[in-house]
DNA sequence: GTTAGCATGTAAACAGTTACATGATTGT
DNA sequence: ACAATCATGTAACTGTTTACATGCTAAC
């Protein structure tokens, strides 16, 4: 997918001018799809504008710079509704934590707890966020999707906070410089302590 | 994080060839970091050589072509542990079919249907590719990583099983040309059954 | 006999980001 | 005074993908 196809279904949604187009897809409700930043933004909508799939008109507003709001028409649902009936590509799942997570032999706990805490305070800001968008949307319109969301984020959350003492446990007998009474760093050694499910 | 890093963090755990970085990468245990193919794995390698945080043997087999097989050495342990004392980024999760979902009204119920049973597909595939890797982990050995995984696998694939009749009631009471008995596509008119959480 | 897998590497193309340029308003 | 928000847009850059080139083996 790309910022082409992005633009398209937010205008489906509602009109929006490039500027809004941006805070929707990196903060608002359409976060979980493509990153899109004002250089890939506006050259797209100028050319949905080319093609005849957008119109826009300038919306002048006294103090603040003019706006150029985008409205979808009915070919650009088409093309929108032609890119949506092809088979969704696997959901991405990306995360520097993880490999942070694979690497702990490399860090100490303290930095290992940091980066912990980073990641749980991280998870805590998104839930929130997700939490906040239900009272963005219609009463009964597509909220499994708000549902959905949730039900994982509660459940990472939670997982997290159980473990929290687990991991750290973990990465202290890993620690390539943790020696002390002896246990030392032999990896393969230590066994994990059983994890909370 | 890029590829020179996810290389490294390879390299870490076991030599490899830029060929079974590839693989890892896209398929095996190092698939939640970054994407990579062959045009940007072998150059980085190449780079990293250059800079002599890797060693690079030539392993002549008969038959094959020759592998180059990298190994880490202490100067690119301690470029990569840098690189991990980094606190992480927020973790990324872009979905096609949250973004089809939102676009449910455009698509008739077959459409939604088949989406949705290609994406409960594409989550067990993930669930059991999750679950074959812990056999490829030693005893005891970062096992919470594995454990966090399928926490999170197990309970997506639940909600999506218990919600999927749900989730097609709801996508027919929206769809476009969806106006059996009169109560026709009036967004917002809809209230979507209660979700099983 | 054709496809898939192993194995390396390059060049062209592309998508997208970053930084810049501009300028008014509002809040600290 | 300074930073942030609103608002548009471009140019340079970067990182990555796609397609190509090569060639041998094993499986279907």
């Amino acid at each position: 997918m790309n910022v082409r196809t992005l633009c398209l279904a937010i205008l489906h949604h509602q009109d929006a001018t490039g500027y809004e187009i941006r805070k929707l897809s990196t903060e608002g409700k359409y976060a979980y799809f493509v990153d899109a930043s004002f250089g890939s933004i506006y050259p797209a909508l100028a050319k949905l504008e080319d093609e005849g799939l957008v119109t826009c008109r300038l919306e002048h507003q006294d103090g603040k710079p003019a706006r150029k709001v985008y409205s979808i028409n009915e070919v650009g649902r088409d093309e929108l509704r032609l890119n949506l009936k092809e088979s969704p590509t696997p959901d991405v799942f990306r995360s520097e934590f993880l490999l942070i997570g694979m690497c702990a032999d490399l860090l100490d706990v303290g930095d290992m707890e940091r980066a912990l805490d980073t990641h749980i305070a991280q998870v805590e800001a998104e839930q929130i966020k997700i939490n906040e968008m239900k009272a963005d949307l219609p009463e009964g319109e597509n909220n499994w999707l708000h549902n959905y969301g949730m039900t994982c984020m509660n459940t990472q959350l939670d997982w997290l906070r159980a473990n929290r003492e687990r991991i750290l446990q973990y990465s202290a007998s890993v620690a390539r410089d943790a020696d002390k009474d002896g246990a030392g760093s032999q990896p393969g050694a230590i066994t994990m302590p059983a994890a909370a499910e």
